[in-house]
DNA sequence: CAAACGAAGCAAACCGATTTGCCCCCACGG
DNA sequence: CCGTGGGGGCAAATCGGTTTGCTTCGTTTG
């Protein structure tokens, strides 16, 4: 077919040649917008058949102003949280219907604008973002009006710019921690990440505190968000005069430092001391003992992004912006 | 700016418009394909600014025919294997000037078709690919010429058709196994996934057996990719009359299962029984002890597919496909 | 001094689809 | 018998860039 031909390619032209039809009539065989006749029809369908015609999707795009193509703008997909995210949205989005294009910014402020800039200009019909420096003001005046865009992320709060899904870290903290409230008598220390970072789940391991008392500003430890943070966290925990019974960490990596401190001073887990996580990345559910600790719905996340995303490209919602916020789920496991 | 034009977007007429010139020279001032004076330039510059204009990447693509996008095409993002891969294939490209669509098949080949037919159809550049089901053939006559496809995974042996990137999972196992052997008079099992899969792994251990006498029958048991699957296997190794020393396992989470029954029987690791998995996921750094295992070089096969793909684009290299294998590396840790 | 050449710019064709406006024909209702 | 309406089809405009060919002008070269 078409062997002749100094350029391989083969257009809408070609097939209405071939079918002795117009380009126009072409197009509605394919696009059903105008109705055509049977016998035509049957005669260019007979001709994409034999030429092997497939449209092209960027002169269609050009026309339409469509690239069924969502951009996920996102720090680093090689953090187990965003695959997820990425899966969920495509589910949110409706199965093949849309195709995503992957950014991963790093975290650099630049490297967000510029990424956004290049997925405007290349025509996304959609964008899900996960920015931590870009105010909504900012992204107004990036993305033109049209494009819609979801943020998703911790450190969203409150924008009244654009659609949000989050999870509720702080209620997930809470619950963490009074599960491990649970035992009378207990005292719960926290180990916090870095000064200035996570507070959400600070904040609900305050308020789940407060419910039985005042907290003990001495229990509440800061230190890298790294294995080895959480383990020197808890050692200089566990020197104190009256060490807890029990540790929240802000995130998995710091509770399996704890854990590597509590083995090094012979406790039992979690009898002598019972400890809980954030995130369950995948190691926890592999580690001995499994670790209690909290999920983060990176699945539904991406999945909540998608539905509003798809909503408003299909003018379904057309309104103010939504903040939706997802539950964090207690798995319970061995260490508490 | 453009406050009374009904629609908003800012095309190049526009800026030619503004600046008094032809659409020619803005187009040369953007691409310096020809000369521009500086004056002109100026101008012209001036305008885009004062304009804000930024150029529609659609049509851009219709005509230039390159889209500066490639295609990935894997099982599942949410496999750990794979957002390593994507980094690596950004990378491979020389960083952010090409985007990247990423389309989960879950394997089911119809979906390996289909994303195929769908990215040619919106131009990408390039397509890396990780079939299981896909001979050269076929994929030849699917993605259209002049269109460069890498293919990536374990599973391609060596295709004459297209450029290849695969880890070399024989010689993995093989230096696991050696490992396990450099004890003098342990006896070495290995346990399998289920039969038909992951020859080359299996090849590997019976290479590095065959180098100190002949690999016993017995010591070879197969099971589900699983931890249950891995335990289980394990349980009736233990069981033999005269139990292995050593064991190897087709991946870290049968290993996993393996040092489950390992723990029931009570057996020091690695005294009693050393343990080597294979893939190196995320977990096998965090439990207790640590896993002893080769890693998958995932990073650096996105990082070359993307290079050969980016000489394939760029015409540096058009010559007859190549194939890149790649070592595994052992990691040593506390369980072998 | 003529030929040759490069810089600078413009008009028009082009990429490959979709969409608009219009025409023709036939059936139907008044 | 005329007006209306819809089915079916076509030509041409459109989307927003890039690229080709040509012209003009000034400078260099033989």
């Amino acid at each position: 077919m078409n062997r002749f031909a100094p350029h391989l390619r083969i257009t809408i032209a070609d097939v209405a040649r071939h079918a002795g039809v117009s380009k126009t009539t072409v197009s509605h065989v394919l696009s059903r917008k105008r109705p055509v006749s049977t016998v035509t029809r049957a005669r260019v369908e007979e001709a994409i058949r034999e030429l092997g015609y497939r449209p092209d999707g960027v002169a269609r795009s050009l026309r339409t102003r469509t690239t069924h193509t969502v951009a996920l703008i996102i720090p680093d997909i090689t953090n187990p949280y965003y695959p997820a995210v990425a899966r969920g949205l495509e589910d949110g989005l409706g199965g093949s219907t849309y195709r995503s294009l992957i950014c991963n910014t790093d975290r650099h402020p630049e490297r967000e604008v510029e990424f956004l800039e290049d997925v405007c200009d290349r025509g996304v019909d959609g964008i899900v973002l996960d920015s931590f420096t870009l105010s909504g003001e900012r992204l107004a005046e990036l993305v033109p009006p049209g494009v819609p865009l979801v943020r998703i992320g911790a450190t969203v709060i409150d924008d009244p710019w654009f659609d949000t899904v989050h999870a509720d870290d702080e209620q997930g903290a809470f619950d963490a921690t009074l599960h491990l409230l649970r035992r009378p008598g207990r005292r719960v220390a926290m180990i916090q990440g870095p000064p200035g970072a996570g507070g959400r789940r600070n904040e609900g391991y305050l308020r789940a505190l407060r419910t039985v008392g005042a907290p003990d500003p001495e229990l509440v430890l800061s230190g890298e968000w790294t294995r080895p943070g959480g383990a020197a966290a808890m050692r200089r925990l566990l020197a104190l005069p009256d060490p807890p019974q029990a540790v929240f960490c802000a995130n998995d990596l710091m509770a399996f430092g704890a854990l590597d401190a509590a083995r090094e001073a012979r406790l039992d887990v979690p009898g002598d001391l019972a400890v809980a996580g954030f995130d369950d990345i995948e190691a926890a559910a592999m580690t001995h003992p499994p670790l209690t600790t909290v999920s983060n719905p990176a699945y539904e996340t991406g999945l909540l992004a998608g539905t509003l995303l798809k909503e408003r490209l299909l003018g379904v919602y057309a309104d103010a912006p939504r903040t939706v916020t997802l539950p964090c789920r207690l798995i319970r496991r061995a260490t508490a």
